[in-house]
DNA sequence: TAAATTTGTGTAAACCTGTGCACATCACAC
DNA sequence: GTGTGATGTGCACAGGTTTACACAAATTTA
């Protein structure tokens, strides 16, 4: 019936030891006897005894908690990412404290002090962004900050993003190659700096090329807004024939619209790219091409960053190549190779 | 420079009180004056100060902190319930701490484990199952757990789950009621409790009304046994031409083989049900007839049940019944109505 | 005006752990 | 016999908070 759980102090009762030498039992290198120490173990097994890392972390200032960050967490990409990024914490002897946000930076800074009140060792953002002086505060405490294709850059965090220009330029690069004469770009409205990137890649390597792409920007980054996407960009009398979506999510969509409401066939009367690689661009109905964000890389370099004790280690970002995954939803190119023109 | 962060001495010292009052600033219903707490708060602002949970946690015996044990995070309809689970904990200023497994019990065990070392309010199962000695130890020390979709039954806990056999039934009602004179029932290997209950559900229906369904079982529960299970089953020389698929997951694989490898056009040659309306059941290719968990339902509910005071509540088991979605991916019936027949 | 009540504040103890320091024990060598 | 070093243990404090208790001040009541 006692509300409270067993401590230290009942185990060593229980042992007939010190309270110190409990804990030093339980804290690895430190100096302690064999027998003393598989008595203690016996007596906390038969209590069901658990190191209380609550006072553990108050103490030693590091409580072994990571806050994630995050909006939109049933989202393919992001719960991917989420799954990778937990898993390597837990690998790391590190727990995460998922915290869920609207996506507005308001929302990102209230999280943030969640995070604070549970003086989490360190906060990854996968959406939004804190405003600087509380990210100071962070930092003078401690508390490392990872941002995830984040673009404003606080000094002493740790921003982690893919080559997504250099993805937008080689979308438009494989278009031309398979053949596509009216290359199109679909975006969302939400601007997020990494599909900004992505679009201004295509845009840049079109106007280099001397073309004007089509472009449709709609709603939030779903399938919903792929759907629409497509339909408005496939209803045009002058009809794309290759379309770069900054986003799986949307290009599923897109696809949909095209093949089930347009009678669009794929590749043959448009080719589509897309960015991720979720699972369902992977599936039969897809196989849609597109570039893959390398999420276990992501997730365990920046934990990875995140543990080393030494603050001075000068990498403060962290750019990583997306993989071209090159499937059936992008016509074979006009007898070339798969060669794309770098910028 | 300073490792620590700033505490409740610090705020007082520069509002010129002790550090009760400010304790009581940030506490509810305490009994403080206004101007003093006007004081306080621009104190506490100025220097940025966050009560610190670990302190408040260890001293009140209640973290604030809810353990979320899950397999698979990255599956749809888990990181939908993930998402909504969060959701419902923040709403009622708890915060989540995500731990993810093998989906075997051991290492939901060792995942109970790490839950009470940060002596979480409370447990919610997604996967797997702790012994029922550690279970006993959590409620002893007044943690709540909560057990979704999960079957047996520790006194004390919450009990979540969906009328799945139920389901079954209609599933093969539907089916029957479609014209189908084959039906056939599509599972994986996992053991999961709720996916025998459908398993059972349909297949005694099906012995009800004299009929011997084809079965199939392969693998795990994701997509790639899906389309596995859909070449097994429609390959068959007495080709089903109707399945019921446990999950969505499953169900997309199958129609994916069914008309992309097949050939087989849906609904006309083949029908199919699914389980769980996760997003893709919903998106244009699939259309999928399915039964819609009520994942915001079990959240919230879950969520209510366990920030609720008074242990002695009775209820203790939480039996919700899914929808229908009806759509496409079945043959409309044969001019007789939608009627479900009930056991 | 005195007594009784309310209101707000400070003091000190409690929660549970990690760890510096002092000390006891033991082995060993001289 | 003492000196030296190594090893293991206990004491006591620190860390930041909540809260019971005592008490002073302010307000109401008689």
């Amino acid at each position: 019936m006692t509300k409270t759980s067993t401590s230290a102090k009942d185990v060593a009762e229980l042992a007939g030891v010190s309270r110190a030498a409990v804990s030093r039992c339980f804290t690895p290198g430190a100096s302690i006897s064999p027998e003393t120490r598989a008595r203690i173990l016996k007596a906390a097994d038969t209590l069901g005894y658990q190191v209380n890392r609550l006072a553990s972390g108050l103490i030693r200032n590091e409580s072994g908690i990571v806050a994630l960050i995050s909006a939109e967490l049933a989202t393919p990409f992001r719960s991917k990412l989420l799954a990778a990024l937990t898993e390597a914490l837990q690998r790391a002897g590190k727990v995460a404290l998922v915290i869920n946000t609207d996506g507005s930076n308001d929302s990102a800074q209230e999280a943030l002090r969640q995070a604070i009140s549970y003086r989490t060792d360190a906060a990854i953002f996968l959406s939004g962004m804190p405003a600087r002086s509380l990210a100071e505060t962070c930092q003078r405490n401690g508390m490392r900050l990872v941002l995830i294709s984040r673009n404003g850059h606080h000094p002493g965090s740790l921003l982690v993003r893919s080559q997504d220009e250099e993805a937008g330029r080689r979308a438009l690069a494989m278009l031309r190659a398979a053949g596509c004469e009216r290359p199109a770009l679909a975006s969302s409205l939400t601007g997020t700096p990494s599909l900004l990137a992505r679009e201004r890649g295509f845009r840049e390597a079109a106007r280099e090329a001397g073309i004007e792409p089509a472009e449709a920007r709609l709603g939030a980054t779903s399938y919903d807004t792929g759907l629409e996407l497509g339909m408005s960009l496939l209803t045009r009398p002058d009809r794309p024939d290759g379309i770069f979506c900054t986003t799986d999510l949307m290009a599923c969509g897109v696809m949909d619209a095209a093949r089930w409401r347009l009678g669009i066939r794929i590749p043959d009367q448009l080719s589509l790219i897309g960015f991720d690689d979720i699972p369902q661009a992977g599936w039969e109905g897809y196989d849609l091409t597109t570039f893959q964000q390398p999420v276990e890389d992501i997730a365990s370099r920046s934990v990875e960053w995140l543990i080393s004790k030494e603050s001075g280690s000068e990498i403060e970002e962290l750019i990583l190549e997306p993989r071209l995954k090159s499937r059936s939803s992008v016509k074979r190119g006009t007898g070339g190779s798969d060669q794309t023109a770098s910028a």
